[in-house]
DNA sequence: CGGGTATGATTGGGATTCCCAATCAAAGTA
DNA sequence: TACTTTGATTGGGAATCCCAATCATACCCG
């Protein structure tokens, strides 16, 4: 197998298990009656209360689109705005007391939900995928 | 750091970079005037003629879902539906030669967007990375 | 200080995606 | 020939997402 072949096996891998990985997200996300997207949202807001322009490009998505989300997350009693002190066009978001259990309980369900994916590698494996995830995609948001 | 501290960033490791395998593919997709979906309608029909329901298995939505999203690639020229021999409630999907060329193009281009994450690993960290993703994410559809 | 510009967020419009329930057509079966 | 099963589509409704336009507040400069 020639190295772009191994490159391209690689690749192939990360797409497949990308979509393994989304799959099961949207599974647990339908299973506690909210959307991928909404889940996404509790998840980005475990650790940040962000102005809406910074989740957005956090998300990577439209600054309308955010607002969309967070309005339906909002009516769901999981976010709350609230207003940034000193400049009247900041709203920040952030979780509610019930929006932040719900997102321990949804992060405890996805690591539940890939534990059978990871749980059966070895020790090593487990080691060195984590470290070659952590070179290729580095934490940013 | 405990065992379960460490599967626990091994799996946030994996759903970050599923969202940013994501976000690049979503990219592609953009750019070629397609949306997502639609490019992995493309990339699963490009060595399969499945039929309809098959190709709602393989993709993990409902057959429904998918009659749309045939419709619309059809009408785009990239997909044909033909007629099983023997069996006519049967409806089988498959690229058109313009969908093969796209599909192609398309797989370069992903290939492309994802090798600027991959190509920084050293080959061990690409051989085991390769090999763990195989273990744990087995090829499926 | 007042008017113009820049910034942050929202609204409106339109296409797509996706599911569920119901329907239609063809096959198989009693 | 009726009944049931199987494969796919249609219809309806909610979300998602982007783009363009709008609204409100801040900032700046003459």
């Amino acid at each position: 197998m020639s190295t772009s072949e191994e490159d391209a096996a690689l690749r192939d891998a990360l797409v497949r298990m990308s979509f393994e990985v989304m799959s099961r997200l949207t599974r647990v996300a339908a299973e506690e009656g909210i959307s991928l997207s909404q889940l996404r949202v509790l998840g980005a807001l475990r650790d940040r209360r962000p102005r809406m322009a910074e989740l957005a490009a956090g998300l990577g998505l439209d600054r309308s689109s955010v607002t969309g989300l967070v309005d339906r997350a909002q009516q769901r009693g999981l976010v709350e705005r609230t207003a940034e002190e000193g400049d009247a066009r900041v709203v920040r978001v952030g979780l509610t007391a019930e929006g932040l259990r719900e997102a321990e309980r949804i992060a405890e369900r996805v690591s539940g939900l890939l534990a059978d994916a990871v749980v059966p590698l070895s020790a090593d494996a487990k080691a060195s995928l984590s470290a070659a995830l952590e070179e290729a995609f580095p934490v940013s948001f």
